[in-house]
DNA sequence: GGCTGCTATGTTTACGTAAACATTCGGTGG
DNA sequence: CCACCGAATGTTTACGTAAACATAGCAGCC
């Protein structure tokens, strides 16, 4: 192509960005009237247009974004603040935010925090005041928040993902409750006499919020709340917990946090010869991509991370243009899904007790 | 709206950010001052510095990035360019791109392809054109990028990671090659005659070099080489490509282009009966998190996305700041994770004939 | 004592865009 | 025929920052 072979006509030394000024020297009008063009205003002469037009494509014009942003007082970009992209659910939220903000006009801007300190991050927060960002949606455990939250620049909105911080900031979040009653109601109803529970760190208000729940679920079933078993979300720590619960004669039935540490579960399980669902019933949490496949197929609680993006997105823009904060929860429903890891509790113990 | 109705005291009206004019007033110094206060410039005398940094606190002052990108003609920001961040390769190169990045300053911001046509990469690449970006890493396969790169800006930095446009842009990949030669060197010297290839999608250029390499490393040791049998990545393909493979009675050793499809071949083979690994071996291929909880643990081989993603934005700030692209392939190694899938070929009709 | 050279600070200007305001010009109605 | 209108386009200005240049004050030196 011919494209700038020796800089043949005038100034094809475009080391730079062509800007305004030099599309409207070319087409020989005012860099106001280049204004207009580019953002398509009306009342310019169908032919001035063209002449712009054809004067912004021969010099390759595009709009600088900073200069706009400056102008214009918005950055029409949304920040995303997350400790770890590493677990399916904040992934999937994550690529949710980025389709619906993209659709919007609005890009995102990623965020990360290395360590999950206050420090760490208040630090993030800080650089975000100093970031281009109009908006901040936050994925992180909420308590990490608390005290960092007072940082953020005033006119930045703020969205919290799968967390509760309802009283203070818009939250979007899974309806943990509805999705830890319904598994605990599936294996319930499929005769077992009470549901161990595999729960996630601590630290976590999503599996607080699960192992609440499950307690709830037992308690107004009127059954046994065992006690629980705690991992880390990791499957490996699933395995760890999975070999103590495999010791529990009269655990039939386990309601683990989520689907990576269903996985470990399973696996123990399998290495201390307790079939699945034959013995023991397993349900997750999640539904990852993968849990078809896991051996036998899990049964799980299908989050809709992509709702939960969209909303989250549809939130902050929100208060964007209104220039307004909002409050409150959103919740976004769960669904059940039944595959080959849950089945009927196994006979023995409808009266008395049994030991493998 | 008491926007400016009567402005009660001086400008408390805080609705918008406190620029350096206001600070330079509050302190009593010129906004010059405010700015070398800011960027940490040296000769500022130690008083007036703090009387600066005082009225910036008090005022909740943030440079205005917009502002400053406008003034030094850079973004400190660099774009992604994705189709899908379900995987978990390039979510984990995503991490550590934004983790270097910020780093070095840098910000990152996420171009999301909803559909990976020609179209829509092109579509994005042009939309990143306005983008406040000064360089691009591409995540994606290739080949539809072949068209699409035209249109990028001539000042916009590229690398491409896990992808093969060596001549064009700066390169950062996993050695493919090494790690596919490793796996099936692996299975031979456990005595297996041969070894089968569960392939990725014929789209993926990734997928497309660990089936060259699997075949050539067969036809190096002078092994017959089965027909490859093709999945798309998914957990759900592994299986069904699975259930074929256990037919094969031949068949003791499966390399799977990935680990998600291993998981599903697992499963397949556990439903046909055929024991893992005393009956089929299986490698894998990416060492997920998860795979060392499948049953049995898998053996595989282990990307370094985070290295990739270091490397990448490495390159990228190398080209924005000697302001020159940069050319060529940079290969990350590969390291083989031996767990319990794989073990030594079947006694068998093996013994000692087999056919090259 | 006047000049040099240095430090600390102030003033001007430009970055690229777009709102607000100004101008031109061909028509139209009283 | 002229005041007036609206359409098309041009001119001015401001957004917040920081480079470049300018100034003021003071110490040291011949």
């Amino acid at each position: 192509m011919t494209t700038n072979g020796r800089a043949p006509q005038r100034g094809t030394r475009r080391t730079q960005n062509a800007s305004m000024a030099d599309v409207a020297r070319v087409a020989g009008v005012s860099s106001q009237t280049v204004s207009r063009v580019s953002n398509g205003f009306p009342g310019v002469n169908e032919e001035t247009r063209d002449r712009v037009l054809a004067a912004m494509k021969d010099l390759g014009y595009r709009p600088n974004s900073a200069a706009r942003a400056l102008k214009r007082g918005d950055f029409r970009t949304i920040g995303v603040i997350t400790f770890t992209l590493s677990t399916t659910g904040n992934m999937r939220t994550l690529e949710a935010i980025a389709t619906s903000a993209a659709q919007e006009g609005y890009a995102v801007t990623l965020l990360p925090v290395a360590v999950p300190t206050q420090d760490e991050v208040r630090g993030a927060f800080s650089r975000l005041g100093e970031l281009a960002v109009d908006a901040v949606i936050v994925i992180m455990e909420v308590h990490l928040l608390d005290s960092a939250s007072l940082t953020l620049p005033p006119h930045v909105k703020v969205v919290v993902a799968d967390s509760d911080a309802g009283d203070r900031y818009a939250v979007v979040d899974t309806d943990q409750a509805g999705g830890t009653r319904d598994a605990v109601r599936h294996l319930l109803d499929l005769g077992h006499r009470t549901v161990w529970h595999l729960a996630g760190p601590s630290e976590s208000f999503a599996a607080q919020r699960r192992t609440d729940a499950w307690r709830t679920a037992l308690e107004s079933a009127g059954r046994a709340v065992p006690p629980p078993v705690r991992g880390d979300w990791s499957a490996e720590s699933g395995y760890r917990a999975g070999l103590r619960l495999a010791e529990q004669a009269d655990c039939t039935a386990v309601f683990a946090a989520n689907d990576q540490m269903a996985l470990g579960l399973l696996r123990a399980l399998d290495e201390r010869g307790r079939r699945v669902p034959e013995d023991v019933s397993v349900i997750g949490f999640d539904d990852i991509p993968d849990s078809g496949s896991f051996l036998p197929p899990l049964t799980t609680v299908h989050q809709d991370f992509a709702e939960v993006g969209r909303r989250c997105v549809e939130s902050a823009l929100r208060q964007v243009r209104e220039s307004e904060a909002e409050r409150g929860t959103t919740l976004v429903p769960t669904r059940l899904v039944v595959r080959e890891s849950t089945g009927r509790a196994p006979r023995g113990p409808g009266g008395g007790s049994f030991r493998p």
